[in-house]
DNA sequence: AAGCATTGCATAGCACGCTATGCAATTGTA
DNA sequence: TACAATTGCATAGCGTGCTATGCAATGCTT
């Protein structure tokens, strides 16, 4: 199958392998906390919560960079599901806090045990250091946010079509 | 933000980081490949459609690592915006192959080129011998896929055993 | 106090990923 | 040739992410 004009390898393009990566993980976590009711778009709540309960949307939206409206179904969601309740701040009647249920509570434990043999199983081909390199430059990406510049910033759009 | 005790640090999780950084990605290319019409579940498929034409679905899956059900309701969407033709096989009754339309062939280039620029931006914060290796560790993550065995190590044998 | 702007959240609607299931066409086998 | 198994695809239903929008509560300005 060996493409002889190659005009874009999608497996050395950095967009498609964490695509792939981060479907990967999904799968492998999802089949891991689906026997103990969870899913993988409420764990990365449950973790903030489990930290600090009675924090509002907002500050949940804030930990998390996720939009709030994907927040708000996912709470929803939680609290269809006995994880969460969320009950409506004395001081300031927009804000709905969130608390967990004993039920979130317990599966602390299990759910990160879970999470963890999750990354330990996907790092196995990488040596202890490079794992330490990998996280690191997963920071820095994110850290920086592709923030070459801004929309409108500069004419842009060219740059050489030969991915090198 | 300093938590005191620290049971599980999502920021140095790798599962945490790569959905983190997939989302991301995602955003910064949707947002380079709206103006042409295109969406990010599309553009894997094109990728593997411009370079040959007339693939069926079953290969489609095989050559993205996506459920077939996906790949169908993809192809559907861009079938329904005119980026490619669906037509039946003539020696095989089940096969429909796919067939980009002229508008998806000429949208390439442009394509191509708003994902190298997503791709250098992010990769920004790395240096050039950093982003090889970044590369390098991600193609044998996903090679292993999580299995804890090296890739060609053993006969397969996840949990495919329970789904028939 | 009145009026406008902002904030916090909910809802609508869609893309895209998954599992489960159904069905027609083909293949393999007795 | 019949009939069971397999293959290729479609559909249903849901989770998770996004943008766009609406609305009530609050804050700010005068």
């Amino acid at each position: 199958m060996l493409d002889t004009q190659m005009f874009f390898d999608k497996n050395r393009s950095a967009g498609y392998l964490v695509n792939h990566m981060a479907r990967l993980f999904a799968r492998e976590l999802q089949a891991r906390i689906a026997p103990l009711g969870l899913s993988t778009g409420t764990f990365p709540a449950l973790l903030v919560l489990w930290e600090t309960e009675g924090l509002t949307q907002r500050e949940l939206v804030a930990a998390l960079d996720i939009e709030q409206a994907t927040m708000a179904n996912t709470l929803t969601r939680m609290e269809r599901d006995g994880l969460i309740v969320r009950r409506g701040d004395a001081a300031d009647g927009r804000v709905q806090r969130v608390w967990l249920t004993p039920r979130a509570r317990a599966l602390r434990d299990p759910a990160v045990t879970a999470a963890n043999t999750v990354n330990e199983a996907a790092l196995g081909p990488l040596s202890k250091a490079e794992r330490e390199t990998f996280i690191d430059m997963m920071s820095r990406i994110i850290a920086t946010r592709g923030t070459g510049r801004g929309p409108g910033d500069e004419p842009e759009g060219r740059q050489a079509a030969a991915d090198g």
